[in-house]
RNA sequence: GGCAGCAUAGCCAAGUGGUAAGGCAGAGGUCUGCAAAACCUUUAUCACCGGUUCGAAUCCGGUUGCUGCCUCCA
């Protein structure tokens, strides 16, 4: 079966085709690194890191790139106000990011490129955009001559005159048009700049994602993804420059990811509901943030709030519990079991239909589902008096594997045996076998006070935290 | 004004022509010394109106409500 993408270009779910078989070639549009990501900013991260993974678990050479807007009017108005250069900033942010999204379990991109490291890749984009007359130099900027661009708007699916309706006025005289977008900024006094052949600047935002998207992946590559407000202006711009440049297509297919709303409302500097990764992960597991994000089909909106996130940990913890069941009991399971084929079967089953709804455009929220159908599986399965080895295994690792996809982690890191909790376990084995109930039951009840949760089960007592 | 999206049970959420997945929460039950975990049972005709069709949550038209984008916000 092949994957069927969104492609926000056609507007239509199309059957994906790699530009070289086997082998995926994917831009991701990163963050400006002036600040903690919000859960904005983790949502396509999320996203594609798990599209990625499943190209990958499909056995596609997947290489992803996503870059670092180090340089822009956010990151110089912040430095101003901190005190602080810009380089510095960006460094934090992006060792925050990493730290970020790496507990959300996301994987690094085999690049992750700055624009302050390719300056160069840059200006001798915009020069050959200059020297085929889609660009020109005023005053020390650098503009791209937008109506040149006869495909302009087919992303957005936009005619050039009704965005001129739209377009804001007053931005400059600078401008021969006013829908011509800035590729190269001449710097104001004391800003953070390079030498060009325009002067000392910087560049414009939309410029670095082709340039490097070229760069580290060529003239043409698959997918090309990011945030639904990115459509337009930034990849319609993307795309007037990179095919003015290459006359040839850009991205074949182009996704993108949904809103989070906050309680229902946009997330916004002005109502100040803004919500930091960085403070979630503080409170919350963040493999929980990552599940509730995939719980939802990417291209719908989210919302987001507390109660909603606490669904999700119980939603989480469930699967989690079975996959820790089938773990306590793969030691009393013996190799004798005569309907393994069923059970099996029945494993195989709930793969392939967790494969068919991956290649329909990354459906997770039925992929998700399917995870529950495995669990419900292998609980009937553990009501059985005797367990075969063969197939616990097998249903430890189809958790294992479809959780790997989903980007989520079920090994616990290793539990620090505690002497007192295991004294008191000890204890109260022995009361039960005394029938001596009422001391079991306060023993039972010290523990929860400790947050330690105790299941007597047929193969013995065992505990987790609360 | 232009373009686009959404409206499914108490909550979240799948589902684009064949009679409503899944999760959370609730109720009842089984199991258990009691619990926990698990299992079973139970809760919707899909915003509204009209149309197409043997048949529509799914297609078409309209109405209402909400949302996003329209130059630097994921």
């Amino acid at each position: 079966m092949t994957i069927r993408v969104y492609n926000t270009l056609t507007r239509k779910k199309e059957e994906f085709v790699p530009l070289e078989e086997g082998k995926v070639k994917m831009y991701v549009c990163g963050p400006t690194v002036y600040n903690y990501i919000h859960i904005g900013n983790a949502r396509p991260a999320i996203v594609f890191d798990t599209v990625r993974r499943y190209f990958q678990y499909k056995g596609y050479d997947v290489t992803f790139v996503s870059n670092f807007t180090d340089v822009d009017d956010k990151l110089i108005r912040t430095a101003n106000e901190l005190g602080e250069e810009v380089p510095e900033i960006a460094e934090r942010f992006i060792n925050a990011y990493f730290e970020d999204t790496g507990a959300l379990g996301c994987q690094k991109a085999d690049v992750h490129p700055r624009v302050t490291e390719n300056i160069d890749t840059i200006i001798t984009f915009i020069e050959t955009l200059i020297d085929k007359g889609y660009a020109y130099e005023s005053e020390g900027d650098v503009y791209y001559r937008t109506r040149k661009f006869k495909d302009y708007g087919k992303l957005s699916h936009q005619s050039i005159d009704e965005l001129k309706v739209g377009a804001r006025i007053g931005v400059g005289e600078k401008k021969e048009d006013e829908l011509d977008f800035v590729l190269w900024k001449a710097a104001k006094e004391g800003e953070i700049s390079w030498e060009s052949p325009w002067g000392a600047g910087r560049p414009g935002w939309h410029i670095e994602c082709s340039a490097m998207a070229r760069k580290y992946l060529g003239d043409t590559i698959d997918i090309h993804a990011g945030g639904q407000d990115l459509t337009f202006p930034h990849h319609e711009n993307e795309i007037a420059q990179s095919e003015a440049l290459t006359e040839k297509p850009f991205a074949r297919y182009w996704l993108h990811n949904g809103y989070i709303n906050i309680d229902n409302e946009k997330m916004s500097k002005s109502l100040g509901n803004f919500v930091l990764v960085h403070d979630i992960i503080q409170k919350i597991d963040p493999q929980v943030l990552r599940f509730f994000m995939l719980m939802v089909h990417y291209r719908h909106p989210i919302n987001y709030n507390d109660e909603l996130l606490e669904n999700a940990k119980s939603a989480l913890d469930r699967l989690k519990t079975t996959y820790n069941n089938l773990n306590h009991r793969k030691a009393s399971s013996t190799n004798l079991a005569d309907n393994n084929d069923e059970w099996l079967g029945k494993i195989k089953e709930i793969q392939e239909e967790f494969i068919k709804e991956m290649d329909d455009d990354f459906n997770t929220a039925n992929a998700i589902s399917l995870l529950f159908e495995l669990s419900k599986q292998a609980n009937y399965y553990l009501m059985e008096k005797s367990t075969s080895e063969i197939v616990i295994d097998a249903f430890l690792k189809e958790f294992e594997d479809l959780f790997f996809v989903l980007g989520l982690q079920l090994k616990e890191e290793e539990e620090i045996v505690d002497e007192e909790i295991e004294a008191l376990i000890e204890q109260r084995i022995q009361a039960r076998k005394d029938r001596n109930f009422q001391l079991a039951d306060e023993i039972r009840d010290k523990l929860k006070g400790m947050n330690i949760i105790l299941e007597d089960t047929p193969q013995g007592t065992r505990w987790k935290r609360g």
